[in-house]
DNA sequence: ACCTTATTTCAGATTTTACCGAAACACCAG
DNA sequence: CTGGTGTTTCGGTAAAATCTGAAATAAGGT
């Protein structure tokens, strides 16, 4: 069993408590963490044995993480059981994740505060920089989500050139261009 | 006061909602909602007023948001109280979040990720897709680190340009550069 | 159809976190 | 020293998130 090494352990035990400050539960950080360390599926049963959670709890983390996109169910030979396995492309599984969260979080923000700043305009009772402010956190989330949308559909090897690449990109920007 | 305006108030609450979810406590997040919607610094007992909060608290959450680098303290003439003001430059208070959270959660990671892939190399015993795989993360993560640290230093208008061209800026890219 | 095994659901228990309010302490100016 | 202001600490409490265990449901095989 993979928890039996105290390396694997101590990253699942890390990933967990990362898990907790970014707004995901213990469980299903550390449900996942030991799905990217396997090299094999690994049914529900085995999780509960491995990090000592409920049974029930070990099927509302997969349920979640699938929900995210970076675990998914697999069929194994002669088993009637699920298997889960995590994807281990990390470019991948990072992309998910963000588009998930901006998915769930970002996009609504931006629909509340495009609202927010439409009501604004008619209100002659607030603070102009009330609704200047509101409208600038508006334009600046909705430029932020755009651009990701852009740059997640980007070939992957792009994306690592891009990365590689650093603050270096700059030089590359024709001066004076912005569109 | 502005928590008076509908929408103020709306977006106070949201922001307060936001944090949250991304590990931020309700009050800091709101407290800093109010001071990025106000005009002129806010000491410490009006904000008491506005959001309804106890004072300890609003203490605790200036602290935090200073720690952050997105509120400071200014002096108002004629008043001894310490007054608060919020970062209004949202590139520069994104940047100021990113960097606090890396150096918080992120650095110590790739630390304990990088101590663990040393371990691993000398552990026979382990799987070795274990090994591969922490050595993986702690790569990527580490890139990421890098990139963020390449990116964060350049002109603000260089970055505006960056976002704005989204994902075009794989065209100006020289086919096999990649250092 | 029936029995077996796997999975999900959900009410309640547990744990954690956030928050309050009061008290203690520190600071400064008059 | 005194009064105003600010921070810190901390016990108590409330709220929220998390997890459990049992019961319900679904699926599989014979």
């Amino acid at each position: 069993m993979i928890t039996d090494h105290p390396e694997a352990k101590a990253f699942i035990l890390h990933w967990g408590e990362m898990g907790t400050q970014w707004g995901v539960s213990r469980s299903v950080a550390q449900v996942h963490a030991l799905l990217y360390l396997s090299d094999r599926p690994i049914d529900a049963e085995a999780i509960v044995d491995a990090l000592g959670l409920a049974r029930s709890n070990v099927s509302t983390a997969l349920k979640e993480l699938q929900g995210y996109g970076i675990v998914r169910r697999v069929h194994v030979e002669g088993d009637r059981r699920d298997h889960f396995v995590a994807e281990t492309d990390l470019w991948e599984m990072l992309m998910r994740i963000v588009q998930e969260r901006k998915k769930r979080e970002i996009d609504p923000t931006i629909a509340l505060l495009g609202e927010l700043a439409e009501r604004l305009r008619g209100d002659t009772t607030a603070p102009a920089q009330v609704r200047e402010r509101v409208v600038r956190m508006h334009e600046f989330i909705g430029t932020l989500g755009t651009w990701y949308e852009q740059v997640r559909v980007l070939p992957k090897p792009t994306l690592v050139t891009l990365m590689k690449l650093g603050g270096k990109v700059a030089r590359f920007i024709p001066k004076g261009k912005s569109g």
